[in-house]
DNA sequence: CGCAATTCAATTGCGCACAACTCAATGGCG
DNA sequence: CGCCATTGAGTTGTGCGCAATTGAATTGCG
């Protein structure tokens, strides 16, 4: 794990700053844009996520789901409540495990998928980036996401 | 504003799904570390980003605080009565305008700072990546960012 | 087999983000 | 001057994210 030894604190909390910073309001920019462009579909971004993974698995345990997604049944537990309140999935125990529930797309969640058709050429389309760009960041943040997750950062100061 | 006019839907929708979900997973793996290192400060994540402007500043108006953070008072207004409670920072209207409320360091919330002082570089450390690759991850976030504010997305798809 | 440890979903509690609204203070305009 | 639009904080309600806990089903191990 680097030091960066070179740098002063004070150069350092710069740095901390802008880069916090600078996830921040891109991650809610992103939230911002995606809000607009899914109200009439009567997602939120994150049952959105949801969706998508659903729409390419056509079921999945919450298990699965909360494992591509990094979120755990705290969050996807009333998400898919409300998802299936909005009668796009309905969800089951599964009979060989009892424990695990399966959640399906119904052909309402289904036939949803062709109304966001156009959703992500148009928000690929706001961030005004070429495709290579886009692929670097995607390559960048991905790097940063795998080190944080594998630093094992110790609570003391 | 380009519609990326050589790829089909299939490709943007994977892409779109592949930014969203580095995006947000790096956005989480970020606070998941931050909730460490500041635990024993006794702040959560979006009050360090608080307590950062008003280390730089010493005291400001909630309402130039929403501005550095792009945060509205729904957000800033019980985050900064906790920090209050905490004895970290006062309240207190400003004489020449009674809207306007005037935020400022306590002497132990300037304290505090001393304590933070090794979060940014264990932060960095924790990314594993160089300071180049840093400054590169910034500039696509701000490009995007600043591309999503402008975008005047339609609601309408 | 029987009991303990593990797994999975759900629930509770807290804090953040955002929209919509209220209310008081201010500023502008006729 | 008087009225009305605007501005700045605060409040309410909804939904997400995470920690901690619960409870039931399953697995593993003696």
């Amino acid at each position: 794990m680097t030091t960066h030894p070179g740098l002063a604190d004070e150069e350092l909390l710069r740095l901390d700053q802008q880069i916090c910073f600078s996830l921040n309001a891109a991650s809610r920019a992103f939230g911002g844009v995606y809000r607009v462009l899914l109200r009439d579909l009567g997602l939120t971004y994150p049952q959105y996520l949801v969706m998508l993974v659903l729409w390419e698995e056509g079921e999945l345990p919450v298990k699965r789901i909360g494992e591509r997604l990094r979120l755990d049944s705290g969050t996807l537990s009333p998400l898919l409540k409300r998802l299936e309140a909005a009668g796009l999935v309905r969800r089951e125990r599964s009979p060989e495990d009892e424990r695990s529930v399966t959640v399906r797309l119904t052909s309402e969640g289904s036939a949803l998928r062709e109304r966001a058709g156009q959703v992500p050429r148009r928000l690929l389309a706001a961030t005004a980036l070429p495709v290579e760009d886009l692929a670097a960041l995607r390559g960048l943040l991905d790097r940063v996401t795998a080190a944080l997750d594998a630093a094992e950062v110790e609570p003391a100061p």
